[in-house]
Formats: C-alpha cells, structure tokens, sequence
DNA sequence: CTGAAAGCGCTAACAC
DNA sequence: GTGTTAGCGCTTTCAG
C-alpha cells in the first residue's frame, strides 16, 4: 500500500535541488530547461513516483479539460453505444469524461444536476439522453444558464441549440414506404412510450406515409409497447384484435418486433407470408431472428462521436473567440436494411 | 450566453459587504452565521449565480469526491448494464464519476491510464472490465502503485485484491447439470472468446460437470465464438458437423445461442426436440425467442452497485484507519431460468 | 458571530 | 537556463 499524502512539486524540488518552476518545466516539456537538469530531475519524479496535481493545475490554468456526459438508459442499446462512440472521441481528444446517468429518464432535480456542472467547471456537456417530451424543452432552458456550452443529441433540430440527430421522422417514412413498395397494404404500428420523442417521430412518418399512399391510419392499427421485446408481444395481440387484416407492421425498435414475431409464430402465421415485419436500430440479434429482420439503421457509436467532436469545436471556438455559427448542426442517416421478413408477398397466379 | 469568468467567493463577498470566511460558511451550512447574515449572503449568492469551485474546495480539502470507473465493450450487454448499476450508486453515495473505456479491451497504455488516476486525484477505481486472461494479474499489479484503493470485478477470487464477482464456474455447472438432469447426453458447448476469463470459466463448468456424469468432452463437441449472434451460427454450424450425435448445446451468451437456434432451425431440426439449447445472462430478448430461452442469470446491474458500495466501504475505511479486512469480498449468485429450450425430451414408449 | 492570515499545489510573469 | 514573486478560489486556523 502506498503512503498517504501525495508527493508535491515542492517536494521533488527539494529533493532536485532546484525551484519548483524548474520542475514545473520539466514536467511540461518546457524547452528552456538544460539536458542535464531536466535528466536529473526527472530520475527524482521517477524515484519519488511524483504526479502532478490535474486539480492545482485546473485551479491555476483555469481549464479543467473535462467534459460532463448526461446520459439515460444505459440497459438500452441506443444510449449505451452512443455512450460508446462519447468515451472513445472523448479520450482521444485528451479531454476526461465525467457521466452523470439519470435513472428513470426523469430528472427531478434540475437545479441539482446545474449546480454540479457548474461546481465541476466542466467545460462542455454532450446531452446524450432519449429524448422525452416535455422534457427536452425544459433542459434546454435549465441548461441555458451554464456558462458552458452542450450539445443535445436528438431526433429533431432544436432551435438556437448545438445538436447532433438523425432523422426519426425520415427513417419512419422510410421503413413504411419500403413495405407499400413490398405490396403490403394493411400496415400497422407498434410505437415506442410516446413520451419518448424519438418513438413519437417514427410514428408520425409511418402516419404521414400511409396517408400519402391513401392508406389512413387509424387508433385501431397502432399499439404503444416500452421498448422491450415483452411489451412488443403484448402490443402484437392486441393490434391482431383490432386489425385482423393487417398484413404487415412497421415497429419502432428491434427488440419489440422480436418479441412481436415470437407470437406471431406461435400463432402459426408466416413472416413475412401472413404478417410482414420491419424493426428499427439493426441491432446484432435482428440478422438472427427466424425470419432475419428488415430494419432502419443509425449509426450509435457515430452519433456519440459527432457529439463530442462538435462540443469540443464549440469549446475551442468559444475559448478562441471565434465565430459559433459557422458550426453546423449534424445530421447523421438512418439507412434501410432489408431482411427476408419484409419480402414481397408471393403473386397468387 | 453567459459571460467569461465564473464569479468567485471574493466577488460575492464584496458586494455581500462580508469577507470571504462568512461567505465560506453560508455555502457550507456552517451554523456559527447569524441568520440575517445568512439571508444577506444567500441573496448575493443567487443574484451572482455562484458556484463554489469543486476545483478549488478540492484543493483544500485534499479530497475530490471522485471515482473513476474502467470499462471495456459498453457495446455488450453484461458491460453496459454494469455501468448502469455503477452510476446510479455513485450518485447516491454523492462520488462524482470519471469513465474510461478501453477501446478493444486492451490496454496499451497502462502507464497513461496510472497517469490519469493519479493525476485526477480519484479516490477509488472500478475496475469494470471484461477480465481478459493475461491482462488481469497484469492490470492488478500496475494498478498496485496507485495511493487508491480499486475493486476488480470478475469471475474468480484476485488474490490480494478487492473484488465483486459472479461465479462462472458454477453457472457452467449449473447449466451443464440442467441439461443432463434433463436427459440429454450428447452436450455440445459453444463457448465466447476463450481469451475472456468468463468463458473460459464457465466451459470448465461444463467440461468438468460432463465428466463428473462420465460423459467425457472433446475438442469436437465445444466450438468458440466470440459473443455475437453471427458466431453463435457459424460455432453451431461446425459443431453440426464434427458432433453430429449432439442432443443439446450450452452456449457461453444469450446472444450467440440466438444466433444458434437460428441456424437449428433453418436446418428443420427442432428445439428441443433435435436439440435443446440453454444459453447465459438472460438477455430481455431470450424470453421471446422461439423456443423461449433457458438461461442463467446473473444481475449485472447489482454487480455494478455492489462493486461501488465496497470501494466506498473501503475508501472511508481507509480514510478513518480502520481495519480493511472486516470487509468481504463479495459475490454474486447465477440463477437458473428454465424456459421451453431445455425442456426434457418426450420419452419413446 | 465575524474577519485576517496562511496555505492547498501548481503556473505565469518577470527577474537574474 | 533558472529562480522569485504572485496569484488561481477556496478552507483552516486563530484572533477578536
């Protein structure tokens, strides 16, 4: 076990024989330091197993080099791969990640969350929760107060704010077009909570399209299911009670039209010959599934990626002074995947 | 936008008209303020919008309130649900959290990694990595040098290290035994990448359960994978051919046995029936797989908690000079769910 | 109850 | 090249 108090500079400095503004620019690299003594003093830091305060250091350079992630969700595929990419560019920018994870989604103690931003000093926030309705709104305004900028991640702009989305809506569009292109003309939805912005925007692009192809919605073919592959045989029963002659469903995550298929099947119904699928996030499992999964496609790890590079070019730009509205907004794509439960359903002769 | 420079005690305590010590006190709840003062000083403080400097409080106080949490794979179900456990604790017990993930499970910096811990001043590590042969008596030894105590997580007992950990041997049993319990004897395994301690663990599990039933294993009825889906089918595909007697199959994840039961049944065979199937983790999606999946499971978010709560045990304990001994490592059960897959075979008249 | 002085470990800005 | 002097923003001690 190693001993209590930390060695200092002043320490190392002692032992060296030097000041400690000698060892200050031995440890930064300082050029104007003679061979020798940088030598010497570096073999005491060595011996002494001397580390540098980051915490005296953030106090004197004003600069913490840290960056705080919100995060939500972390059992969900989504959150915890845009987490993923977050740490990843984080570290390979040299900035330290501090996580803050709501549990719950909610957060019921704004005030709190803002004062330990502003306590930490962090110098940028990547806002990497699901959006929840009503509550995106509202960190946006709590977090304006921040000295310090944030990036949202989200499905859709977000006014006088960085972001970084894809699009939801667009991708909802996609994957029910892609099933009327297929023939299938009794389309059904089993969204996501609806509280959840992202669920409620692939609803409205599976609404908007099947009313573009004279195919109206109604309340009777969508259902409403938690993400999870349970609530997404749950919804499945009940949408083949009210929409018996539903003939394909557009579902909102991968993991609930997993759930959905599993009853089908035991229904003794074929996908895609009675019941045509499509899920959303192509996760690992859906290639997997009997039948394999057609789906939409973000890309999570980027998404986190893009979040943090923009914070980190608002952070600089900031810092330099320079223009922020140069920066632009990313949009990231959501890509169709077909998959055999989604084929064409075979022409009677 | 907020302007530049973050106000500072000194600020506040001009304009309050007091000095910097009664300000202290005001954002320290130190009773010794008259109540007028107080009000006074909390006036100028929310007028200001102060925030007192973590920074500079932990400068003084030589402490920083911080843990660091390791990760690796936060794209896996078992790491991203850990991490989960982990804030959540965190926050509760009022440690702020600094990540970092390791890319590909390696770590090819160990000394930057020290670095960063010692710099940072954290008071505690979590080690919440994937214990990868080789690499973990490695990590434990060069983390060794750091003045802060860590806690491993993992399938066995470190010998002279703190630890939260699952036992993989006797799931491995656990599953094993179900199965022959079951009347199965021709037992195939399909194990995750033998460089992770966890499958390695639970294949002894299942070769040495094999072998206490007198039905010996070989090199031809066990195949690995590497915890995805996609090789779940490959690793199944190789044992159908080198082990064509196979009855059942454990498989080391959920996932992989997904990806398995996929190809089973695309060959007509049936699960059960031809082959039954236990997988590990109980996955959300193993419930509604077809067949449902037997499993074993363990509680990763628990894991995560409970590796928080003993390295906070441990902090205080360290701090008040306590005897670290009383405190036990700890260890986590995995349970049994038995679902359609395992279900024993219909006996032939 | 309140304030003044000293110091936490480091770096910036000047001297020499 | 190297050392000295002042802080960074806060808390701790000790006076009053």
């Amino acid at each position: 076990m190693s001993k209590n108090s930390q060695i200092t500079i002043l320490k190392v400095a002692e032992t060296a024989g030097v000041s400690k503004q000698t060892v200050s620019r031995v440890i930064n690299n300082h050029p104007d330091v003679a061979d020798i003594t940088r030598k010497h003093v570096q073999k005491v830091i060595d011996e002494l197993g001397y580390h540098p305060s980051a915490v005296a250091r953030s106090l004197t350079k004003q600069r913490t080099h840290t960056i705080a992630v919100v995060t939500a969700g972390l059992n969900l595929v989504g959150p915890s791969n845009v987490l993923n990419g977050i740490t990843l560019k984080a570290e390979e920018l040299g900035y330290a990640l501090l996580i803050k994870n709501l549990a719950g989604f909610r957060i019921d103690d704004y005030q709190g969350l803002v004062r330990f931003l502003n306590e930490m000093r962090v110098e940028g926030v990547a806002w990497a929760c699901p959006d929840i309705q009503h509550y995106r709104q509202e960190s946006i305004e709590k977090l304006s107060t921040l000295p310090t900028p944030v990036v949202f991640q989200g499905s859709s702009p977000i006014e006088n704010a960085l972001f970084v989305t894809v699009d939801n809506y667009a991708g909802g569009c996609r994957a029910t077009q892609h099933l009327i292109d297929q023939g299938f003309r009794n389309i059904a939805h089993i969204s996501g909570p609806l509280a959840f912005a992202d669920a409620e925007e692939r609803k409205s692009g599976w609404a908007d399209t099947l009313l573009k192809a004279g195919l109206p919605p109604s309340s009777l073919n969508s259902a409403e299911g938690d993400w999870s592959a349970a609530s997404g045989a749950t919804a499945v029963v009940e949408l083949m009670n009210t929409y018996p002659e539903m003939d394909a469903i557009f579902v909102a995550n991968d993991q609930m039209a997993i759930g959905a298929m599993q009853i089908i099947k035991e229904r003794g119904l074929q996908i895609p010959g009675d019941i045509a699928m499509i899920g959303y996030d192509n996760i690992a499992e859906s290639a997997f599934s009997s039948p394999p999964l057609t789906t939409i496609a973000q890309d999570f790890e980027l998404m986190g990626a893009k979040t943090i590079e923009l914070l980190v070019d608002v952070i600089n730009a900031q810092r330099d002074g320079n223009d922020l509205s140069a920066l632009q907004p990313i949009r990231l794509p959501a890509d169709l995947i077909v998959r055999k439960s989604s084929l064409r359903r075979v022409e009677v002769a």
